[in-house]
DNA sequence: AAGTATTCAGTAATCGTTTTCTGCATCAGG
DNA sequence: CCTGATGCAGAAAACGATTACTGAATACTT
């Protein structure tokens, strides 16, 4: 219970209380006797000093937030990663909220991340307009760079990958193939990451003048079970497709398993193309093919670009968009078509 | 930039800031009219308290701190996601570390956690010796509360899993199922995990008679890698085992890989079981058998052990023991047996 | 050698709250 | 009508650091 002040240190050392700060952030120049003291005080006393009162003297902040939109999704377990690395290695600390993709609850991390005074937010954002949360924290001088989606008209950083492109590798590599009835598990379109993966679906038909067939596009919420409905009602069509492309890797599970439950095999009777490459993508029922994005570099990169912000706060904002890679495995049935 | 204080808040509505605040604290009898008055101020100014002020003065956090040890490895995102929604039904804010099972790492975040007086800490320990760290936090008034694994000797309450009966059960199922050269791709034993799970698969070896061989236990680290290196060692023995019990998911997707490659079916040629169920554990590429562990409840159990016991500190340890249950897919060769 | 510049430690103000203490009313009781 | 109790708002003292300012001692210049 007892806590060690630097007043504690200073009497200790026989000092003023600023010997010991500037001692301890060596930023002026102090004898070296008394250096020493201060120093064997320190040890001594095992002081460990009050980030709490050295936030609010000095107004800045080593801390910053990281609001994530669902963190039981593995995507965001690598991208954490990242922003933790690069933090570590810059001496931050994090905030962790999640938002659970509940605007209101953003709206109320938001208001936590302005009273706790975080030297920046890292956000991926609930939806692609702001209803003015996120410019408060701007302009009470708090910095936000967002991840992986877009925010309509807001002034700030950001990082994505390139959806567009993305997406259209992913379906042009199943036209590819030889495939023309290619059905979309999309996503959410009140998200840019939904609309632009489905502009990259649309453009990659469009250049194959394979015309679009609405019935082939199903609008789900990213979660599994929307993948997994959707899926059995693609099925279910009199004419169903003859391969998919799943606009995330919760929708690509649920379509994994209802052609599970309904035994059609891929690749042999269906193609499967997912969005977000993970760990285990390969030891799936059948091997994925998947677009994945560097996620880590995603968080790495968010912290930088807050780092920058934070020392330049006037600079021009930036959004850096990082590429996607195609990861070819079997359920996509290129070794099908290799074989033909 | 202009941050409206207290102040400003009481300025506004004439009164003083001691009313301010008061009126936002409720614990004092304040006149109605003063009572509107400011919140009208609040609500025109866009007043939002400073947390950082308050931790200082009040001396009281509504911070948490959770360290966990290997963020990357999917089993700690549900229970991220149950101290999360715990922490949110309370008005707790989460300060996230990965210690990344460094003990250095670890240390160095215990420093930070006092620094930033946070109100608990949640942590699962990279060691089951405490080199004084953790210990020191408890002395300084910082409850804090061991998840997923012990360390000897320290009083602190703990959440963890049945890990012995969770792997006597895994062992047990493959025994019951005929088997009786079970390997086991074993866990760190300087972790409690490890040591536990390792107990149970020698004490279900036992209790059916099968004498234990030192050959078939391999000692992971519980990364990919290991399981991946350690499963190819284990089918390059003369005499290969016919079921394995993996104990962590990484290395149950090693174990998953190395079969793969090797062209080994499971489970006509090998059984598997692993520890910890995952989402997507019935869309491998062999349904997996797994003891899945109440992931989610261990977080949520934690942050309601931490709050009990920052409002009762000096109440008794309590150890919470949850129960794990086994999972029975394809892998573990039960549909075979059934078809015997 | 005297006056000025420089160095460096200590004093005290400050950050934005909470909370104890103080003092003015009002109210009840005798 | 006076006294004591009570209620409530304001003044001021914390909380634990940083930092502008102050002042003494030393070094340097002429």
């Amino acid at each position: 219970m007892s806590n060690t002040t630097i007043d504690d240190v200073a009497k200790h050392a026989q000092v003023s209380r600023a010997t010991v700060s500037r001692v301890l952030n060596d930023n002026h120049r102090v004898d070296e006797k008394l250096r020493e003291r201060v120093l064997e005080a320190v040890r001594v006393l095992g002081y460990q000093p009050n980030h709490v009162a050295r936030r609010l003297r000095a107004q800045s902040s080593t801390v910053i937030g990281l609001i994530i939109s669902d963190i039981q999704n593995p995507y965001f377990l690598s991208v954490i990663r990242g922003v933790e690395d690069e933090a570590y290695a810059n001496r931050l600390s994090i905030v962790l909220c999640n938002s659970d993709e509940d605007a209101a609850k953003q709206q109320l991390y938001l208001q936590v991340m302005e009273s706790e005074h975080v030297a920046g937010l890292i956000l991926v954002p609930t939806s692609s307009v702001d209803t003015g949360g996120i410019e408060r924290l701007r302009r009470v001088g708090i910095p936000v760079v967002l991840l992986d989606r877009n925010v309509n008209g807001l002034l700030a950083d950001v990082v994505k990958v390139d959806n567009v492109r993305g997406a259209f590798d992913a379906v042009q590599h199943l036209i590819d193939l030889g495939y023309r009835r290619i059905a979309t598990l999309a996503g959410c379109s009140h998200l840019s990451t939904g609309s632009e993966r489905y502009r990259g679906y649309r453009e990659a038909l469009a250049s194959a003048k394979i015309p679009l067939n609405e019935t082939l596009v199903k609008y789900g919420d990213y979660k599994t079970e929307s993948g997994y409905r959707l899926t059995h009602e693609l099925m279910s069509l009199p004419q169903p497709p003859d391969a998919i492309f799943a606009a995330n890797n919760m929708m690509t599970l649920g379509a994994l398993r209802a052609l599970r439950e309904r035994n059609i095999h891929i690749p042999g009777e269906i193609r499967l193309v997912g969005f977000d490459d993970m760990p285990w993508s390969g030891e799936l029922y059948s091997p994925l093919t998947s677009v994945s994005q560097p996620t880590y570099e995603l968080g790495q990169e968010a912290v930088r670009l807050l780092r920058q912000r934070i020392i330049q706060p006037d600079a021009p904002f930036r959004t850096v968009t990082l590429q996607t890679s195609l990861v070819v495995r079997e359920s996509s049935g290129a070794a099908l078509a290799g074989r033909r």
